[in-house]
DNA sequence: AAATCTACTTACTTATCAGTAAGTAAGCAA
DNA sequence: TTGCTTACTTACTGATAAGTAAGTAGATTT
């Protein structure tokens, strides 16, 4: 029961979305949680540990979350995604693709896997979604791209 | 006379541009051009004011870029400008705005000021560039931002 | 010819980073 | 009650970061 371990990776993903991987440290996250340096490698060895960790629950999120909405209509279930964007976005925040991806070189090794896989699944689900639209030229492919853009500019 | 100074400015564009701000150092400028870390310092005292000046590089270079295309037709200057991004990004490259600004908060303050500044610039670009053209619904302000998407994804 | 400027260099400082080794208090399990 | 696990702590290391002080060879100016 721990519940250090969720408010490390609360607070990674906060600093990830908005400063960036290369801009927070071990020290912004123990210090906040009034921990020590040293307690945030006992959970997280390593950083890329901890950014792959928070790109997994960040999956996890984005799976249940479509699972709960399985049921409504694909416009609505496009809706409810883009609303997720704006609403974080006016928080000052990023996506967790929009936040690693520019530095996608210096990003290490199982991280560049976590994150492939987790725009894979994203569109995948971006595509169903438009495929079970019957109204499938009513929202074109442009929208959720479009959307991604306000993200970061 | 110095053509050490523009080499610095071409390296440190290339390094934010492929890794972002915090993930490049004096040393991965100084190594490839064969000279010392102070030698960087010398011609940009600050990283920061490495920063400042390679925003404003590109700010001039965009400034005589669309200079140049303003006799095109607004339809064709749009494209011109499109093209831009789309040959960077086949490089694997990002747009300074892009690479920058999921930073943003982590940025110095005088980077910070030029950046806005570049965007609005750039806005202010874009807009002549729809009014300017009769065919005002032929191109949505849809497609420059999906445009900047794919810089990012 | 002397002084100054440009474009560096060597050598250093201070700070911060990720990461580790070793220890410990509290809880549970046999 | 002994031993093991969890969730930390203190105290450190080695690497790398940005930045600076002082010196210098070569070109330019006076």
């Amino acid at each position: 029961m721990s519940g250090k371990r969720s408010a490390i990776l609360d607070l990674g993903e906060m600093l990830i979305r908005t400063r960036g991987y290369h801009a927070f440290s071990y020290h912004d996250i123990s210090g906040p949680l009034a921990i020590r340096n040293a307690a945030v490698h006992y959970h997280f060895p390593t950083k890329a540990d901890l950014g792959a960790a928070i790109i997994d629950r960040n999956m996890a999120q984005f799976g249940e979350l479509t699972a709960s909405w399985s049921h409504y209509p694909a416009g609505e279930q496009f809706r409810l995604f883009t609303q997720i964007y704006l609403a974080s976005r006016q928080q000052g925040w990023v996506c967790l693709m929009g936040a690693l991806s520019p530095a996608w070189d210096t990003l290490p090794g199982p991280m560049q896997a976590k994150l492939r896989q987790m725009g894979e699944e994203i569109l995948d689900w971006l595509t169903g979604c438009r495929d079970k639209g019957k109204a499938a030229g009513v929202f074109g492919f442009g929208e959720p791209t479009r959307q991604k853009a306000q993200l970061v500019w």
